[in-house]
DNA sequence: TGTATGATTTAGATCAATCCAAAAAAAACA
DNA sequence: TGTTTTTTTTGGATTGATCTAAATCATACA
C-alpha cells in the first residue's frame, strides 16, 4: 500500500501531505505558500517541488476561516441583460482579477426581496465587500444595515440615503443637462422626460430636468414614468404620450433601453424618430450606434465606472475606517441622428399651431 | 463584564454562542439549523429564538470545510457585454438562486490564459461545479483536465473534445440551416458566411454552411473569418468582402453582433442592408428588433439555455456518476426586414450580369 | 420498582489552513 | 570550545460547523 496516488484526486492533498513529502512541518509549508521571507531558500525550493509533485491546490475557504479575507466580493445589478451593466460588470471583473479577487454576481431584476435574499447569502459566504446598484424601492436604511453588518459596500450608479457613503457612478444631473441643452440648441421647446419611476434612483434626473426647463424658460413640462427602465417601458409610454393633445417635439429618455423602446413605439404609430420627434438616450451603449436611426446619447462610460467601483471597494477593504469616497465620472454627449436637424422657424411655428388645436 | 453585545458585530456570533444562550450544546444548534427531525419541538423553538436574538449568521465556509458542498458555482463566458450572454447569465442566476446557490462570474474575453487563471481560482474556492463557455482556442483536453480535478462541468453553447460530456446549448447546424434555407427561399444564390474563426467553436456552423450549399446546389462559396465574433469583426469583414469582384447577395452571420457590424459596414460603403445585400444573424438578441433595418435572426433562446445549463449542473452535482447529458434547444427563425423582399427574376439576372463584369 | 425501549442530547474528533510562542539549528563572537 | 545572537523551524491551539458514537432522558412494560 505505497503512496502512489500522486496528483490523482488532487483536491484532497493538504498542507500536511506536502509537509510529509518534503520532510518539514505544516507551518513551514504555510510560510512558503505565503512567500514569507522567513524560510530558507533551500527549504523553500524543496517545498515548492513537493507542491508541484503532489498537485496541491490551495484551499481558500480554510485559509479564510482563520480570520483572513475570503478574496470574494458580491456584485448586485438590476438587469444583467442590459449591455450597460454587461460592460460595467466586465470593468469590475477586469479590475478584480488583477487583485486575485473573484465576484459573485446577482441580478436583482429590481426586486427588493430578490436583492435581500442575495445579500443574506453574501453574508453567509463572508464576502469581503459589496458592489451594489440598489434595486428601485430599496429602503434608504439598507446602507446603514450593511454598514452594521461590518461589510464594506460601494454603491454603483444609484445610491440610497445620504452621504457619507462609498459611491462610483456618473453625474446624472449633468447627464440630463447635456441632453437637454443639446435639444434646446436644436430649437426644441417642448421636451418630455420619459421613463424612470418615482423612486429615489430617478430623483436626480427629474430634478435636473426641471432645472433645465427653468433655466431655458420652457413652459412645456411632461414627465411620464413607468414601471421600470426597459425597452418595453419606453415603447408603451411614448405611445401613451403621443396621444396627448399637446405633444412634445423631443423626448429625453431615462436611458438607452428606454430610448430604443421609444423609437420603436414612434414607428409603431407611424412617426419617424429624429424627424417627427427627437429622441435622446443616456449611457451610449454600444448598440446606440446601430439604432434606426442611430441614437444620440449621453455617454456614461460603464466599463470605467465598473473599474473605479472595484478599485474603490478594494481600497475600502484594505482601510475600512478611511473616509468614504464618491467617484463621479463625467458624462459626454455623443451626437448621432435620432435628434435630426435643428428645427427651422417654420417647424417651430407649425409646432406651436399644432399645439393650439 | 456582562455579555451585552447582542447583535452588534453579529458576524462573530457562532454556534457556540447560541448554544450557551439557549442552554444546549453546539451539536443541538447545528441540528436545528439543518432542520433535523431529531430535535424536540420545544428545544427547536428555544434555539431558534436565541438565533434571532443574537443575530446569528450561518457560516457557509466553515460548513463547507467539514466535507460538505460550498453551494457555489463558477460561470465562464467570453463576453458579458454581449446581451446574449447577459440574458444567459440572467437565466443561470434565476435558476441557481432557487436552489440557494450563488455563482462566481468570469469574463474570459476569449483569452485562454484569463480563463485558465479563473478556473484555478475556482478550484481554490472549491466550487461545486462549473458552467463553461470555453474561450476560442482552448485545448481540447481542458474538459478532461477539469474532470480529473473532480469538478462537475457543464459546457454551454460551445464545446471541446468529444462526448460524453455535459452540455447545454443550441443546435448550431440547425441554426445555420434555418438561416440559409430562408435566404435560398428568397431567391439568393450567392450567400457568404461572415465571422467566426477557424476554431473548433465555429466548426459546426461552417460545416452546416457547406452542407446547405451542397443541398441547394449553390456554386458560390465564401467564408470570411476574422479575429473574433464582435461588431467590429463584422464591420471590417463585410467591407473587405464587398471589394471582391464576385459579391454575395446575402450574408449569413456568425451571430447578431457580427450582423450588426455587417449592417454598419454596408452603410459605410453606401449600400443598404436588406436591399443591396440581405443580412441574417443568429441569437435574436433583444436589440435585433431595434436595428436599422430590424434584423432577421435565428433565435437561440439564451435565457432558456442558461436555465437548462444551471439545472443540469445541479443535477450533476447531486449525482456525479450519472450519465452525461446534452441539452440541445431548438432554434427558431425570426423574420424582420434585413433580408428584404424575395429577389425577382430581374434581380437574379442583374446579379449574374454584375458578376460577369 | 426495575428494566427495556425509544427519543433526545452531547462530547470530542475532524476538516485545512493560520498564528503564536517556543524550540532547534546555524552563525557570530569571545 | 562555550556563549550569544540570529535565523529557521515547529508543535499546539484556533477558526466554526459537522459527524459519530456514546450518554442522557423519558416512557412503556413486566
Amino acid at each position: 500500500m505505497t503512496d502512489t496516488r500522486l496528483s490523482r484526486d488532487s483536491s484532497s492533498v493538504t498542507l500536511q501531505d506536502i509537509a510529509a513529502h518534503a520532510g518539514v512541518s505544516r507551518s513551514t509549508v504555510s510560510l512558503v505558500l505565503r512567500e514569507s521571507p522567513l524560510v530558507a531558500e533551500r527549504t523553500r525550493r524543496k517545498v515548492q517541488k513537493s507542491i508541484k509533485t503532489l498537485g496541491y491546490v490551495y484551499n481558500r475557504g480554510a485559509a479564510a476561516m482563520r480570520g483572513g479575507r475570503t478574496q470574494t466580493l458580491g456584485v448586485v445589478v438590476y438587469d444583467i441583460a442590459n449591455p450597460f451593466f454587461g460592460a460595467m460588470v466586465a470593468g469590475i471583473n477586469a479590475e478584480l482579477s488583477q487583485q486575485d479577487y473573484v465576484s459573485f454576481l446577482a441580478n436583482s431584476e429590481d426586486s427588493v426581496s430578490r436583492q435581500q435574499r442575495f445579500l443574506e447569502r453574501m453574508r453567509e459566504h463572508r464576502v469581503d465587500g459589496l458592489l451594489l446598484c440598489p434595486a428601485a424601492g430599496s429602503s434608504p436604511d439598507l446602507i446603514k444595515t450593511i454598514e452594521d453588518w461590518g461589510m464594506p459596500c460601494v454603491q454603483i450608479l444609484r445610491y440610497l440615503g445620504t452621504p457619507p457613503y462609498d459611491y462610483a457612478g456618473t453625474d446624472f444631473r449633468h447627464v440630463v443637462r447635456l441632453g437637454m441643452d443639446h435639444l434646446v440648441s436644436l430649437g426644441h421647446q417642448r421636451i418630455a422626460f420619459v421613463g424612470g419611476a418615482e423612486h429615489a434612483v430617478s430623483q436626480d434626473r427629474l430634478k435636473a430636468y426641471d432645472e433645465c426647463l427653468l433655466r431655458h424658460g420652457l413652459a412645456y413640462r411632461r414627465l411620464i414614468l413607468g414601471e421600470g427602465v426597459t425597452r418595453k417601458d419606453g415603447f408603451l409610454l411614448i405611445q401613451e404620450l403621443m396621444q396627448e393633445t399637446s405633444r412634445p417635439t423631443a423626448v429625453m429618455c431615462h436611458n438607452d433601453m428606454v430610448a430604443f423602446g421609444v423609437m420603436l413605439g414612434l414607428k409603431r404609430i407611424g412617426l419617424t424618430p429624429g424627424k417627427d420627434c427627437a429622441v435622446i438616450g443616456t449611457d451610449n451603449v454600444e448598440e446606440a450606434a446601430l439604432g434606426d436611426p442611430p441614437l444620440t446619447s449621453v455617454a456614461t462610460h460603464p466599463y470605467a465606472i465598473g473599474e473605479q467601483a472595484a478599485r474603490l471597494a478594494l481600497r475600502r477593504i484594505a482601510a475600512p475606517k478611511a473616509p468614504r469616497e464618491q467617484v463621479v465620472l463625467s458624462p459626454s454627449l455623443v451626437i448621432r441622428d435620432s435628434c435630426g436637424k435643428p428645427l427651422s422657424e417654420n417647424d417651430i411655428r407649425r409646432d406651436i399651431t399644432a399645439c393650439l388645436n
